[in-house]
DNA sequence: GCCAACGTTGGC
DNA sequence: GCCAACGTTGGC
């Protein structure tokens, strides 16, 4: 059985909800990336396999950018958040016995000294396709070519 | 199945 | 705070 190629992802999160500090300060560097309520968000999740990296970017912030590289540490299971009342990912529409929401566990690999900002990305022709810069696109969760991916590690 | 209304996202 | 873009909802 060959090994599946390792796939490439950006992760994108409001620093005030979850930034990469909060996810630098838990034990091991090791965090669910829970509240995900959009479903092709969610396919993209559900597509992760253990060891599959991705970009931690943060949105809705001064410098929105990408600030480092985390790793799939645990892949798609049940995101308890939605059968949690108090929380704000609540959904009372969600059945336990077929759960309509599911997360991975990230691990951080890397906090960037020099984060690779918006505005350096637009700037760059190489990236210019990558699903983040697209005009209007707002999915939480993307995958990313291994061509972008790379050419991104060479702006830090 | 269509589509208007509404809510959310996210850069600026 | 503004507003364009998009996803979801719900009436028909």
């Amino acid at each position: 059985m060959a090994k599946a190629k390792r796939q490439f992802w950006l992760m994108k999160s409001e620093p005030e909800a979850f930034s990469i500090d909060h996810l630098a300060s838990k034990p091991a560097q090791v965090s669910p990336w829970d509240g995900v309520r959009n479903y092709q968000a969610r396919n993209f999740m559900m597509a992760m396999a253990k060891g599959d990296l991705a970009f931690f970017y943060h949105s809705s912030c001064p410098e929105p950018g990408i600030y480092g590289v985390v790793s799939i540490a645990k892949e798609a299971y049940p995101d308890f958040t939605q059968f949690d009342k108090k929380s704000k990912y609540f959904d009372a529409k969600s059945n336990p016995d077929q759960p309509r929401w599911h997360m991975v566990d990230v691990h951080l690999e890397e906090k960037w000294k020099n984060p690779v900002l918006l505005s350096t990305l637009r700037e760059d022709p190489r990236v210019a396709e990558m699903v983040i810069l697209r005009r209007g696109n707002r999915l939480s969760i993307t995958p990313v070519e291994e061509k972008h991916w790379r050419a991104v590690l060479s702006l830090r």
